[in-house]
DNA sequence: ATATGACGAAATTAGAAAACGCGTCAACTA
DNA sequence: TAGTTGACGCGTTTTCTAATTTCGTCATAT
């Protein structure tokens, strides 16, 4: 299609390839659903050749999987700064919301939580089982840190009181399908305030606690962003 | 088929027979799931003619609609037993707990609530819309009375506690198709010591309070259960 | 070395035919 | 006459096959 296809040298330009396609197989996935967008349609939104995709990637399912996959790192991502800008950013109840909103905002996300079997077909039914066990791992660990730091209340077991929390995190977005567009802030602060009363203790946190929950909270996101990163191939960006 | 098919006579049995085929359908429904189960199956489950089954429902969606109805009905019931045996089950964390365990237990209410297309068809997206109406204006009622008698908490508007409360049951109730069958219990009590804490005051409640709110939740119960009684055209049973 | 699109295989869709099940009602029983 | 029934008409669903589309590969092209 392309009269001067030009060839690519570096890794670098490799990788803006993969970004470029993936932009577009965003695009088409929304804009048209999982079945309706074909290997050819995404070759054809870039001018390039379809053999020229399965350089990237291995099977159709698998581009889709990482588009999927970069669309949950940009959300943890995003987490991951609103916790290196402000501290109490990592109490659950913040951290809930700002993980609430990121997911929220993002219309793959929401068609994804919202198993809109139209929009991501199969691939809403785990795929990724890697992805999933690392980021339940990730969860556990940061439960044990809020225990460790004495942020949790005291008369619920951790696993419980991860249990209870990610009812009502999943509650929230579902019910967010049904009733969306404006006031989805103030969902997400009804949710915070919830979770506040419901698993926070109520004495008060030290700053210096505070600052090293934080810290470690803030290596565990980059251990998952970076394991995610790693597993689906896909760039810093 | 029946070589002495005997007439009825009263509304009695004509009542009687109506639950009978009810359960003739509840079962099947349950075995084979709402695409496999004929109305011809469930007559000849009764050894009586199709058209006989027709004299009481208009519809096989009807037919269906009712059974489900009466699995409702059931449940709300168990739960109107449970407050006028102690007053103390109209506190919303108590309430909620008999709520989710008679959900939970009962097969049909389970599969409805995690929209088991399987088993009921089309009938989970709402067929009756004035049953849902009448449980959420007593929902409303509830909340109303819990508010009014200075049972929850006093820094979130009403409808708010609503809104979260009803994100917090049913993420439990979702979450209860992944992990069932043991631990049932323990899950309902996480449920109650959760909504406990997220959405009641921390005061004491005095005992002539607790039995105004009871009796008017009872009076509630009862409203609704007529309501749903009369809709469906079913008996006491 | 990199990119491509024609190609065989596999999957999906389209359309026609057969089977099934809904809801009715004329006939039947007591 | 009042109550019950199952054969029947008709719309829906299922089944089967043919035609089309899309996948993933790889020989060719630059």
């Amino acid at each position: 299609m392309s009269t001067s296809a030009e060839r690519l040298r570096s890794p670098q330009q490799r990788a803006e390839r993969a970004v470029r396609i993936l932009d577009v197989a965003a695009d088409l996935l929304l804009r048209h659903g999982y079945r309706r967008v074909s290997i050819d349609d995404v070759a054809a939104g870039l001018g390039i050749g379809k053999g020229t995709v399965y350089l990237h990637w291995k099977t159709r399912e698998q581009l889709f999987s990482a588009v999927f996959a970069r669309e949950v790192l940009h959300a943890v991502d995003e987490l991951r700064q609103a916790l290196s800008q402000d501290p109490r950013a990592c109490l659950l109840h913040n951290f809930a919301r700002a993980y609430f909103l990121a997911i929220a905002k993002r219309p793959l996300l929401r068609g994804f939580l919202l198993d809109d079997p139209d929009l991501l077909g199969k691939l809403a039914n785990s795929v990724d089982t890697a992805r999933d066990d690392r980021h339940s791992a990730m969860a556990r660990d940061y439960f044990g840190l809020l225990a460790d730091h004495g942020i949790l209340r005291d008369d619920l077991g951790v696993d419980e009181i991860g249990y209870a929390y990610q009812a009502l995190f999943e509650g929230f977005l579902r019910a967010e399908g049904a009733a969306p567009a404006s006031g989805q802030q103030q969902r997400a602060d009804l949710l915070a305030r919830t979770i506040e009363r419901a698993f926070e203790s109520e004495s008060a946190i030290p700053e210096t606690t505070l600052h090293d929950l934080a810290a470690a909270t803030i290596t565990l996101l980059g251990n998952l962003i970076d394991a995610d990163r790693i597993a689906s191939g896909l760039p810093e960006n």
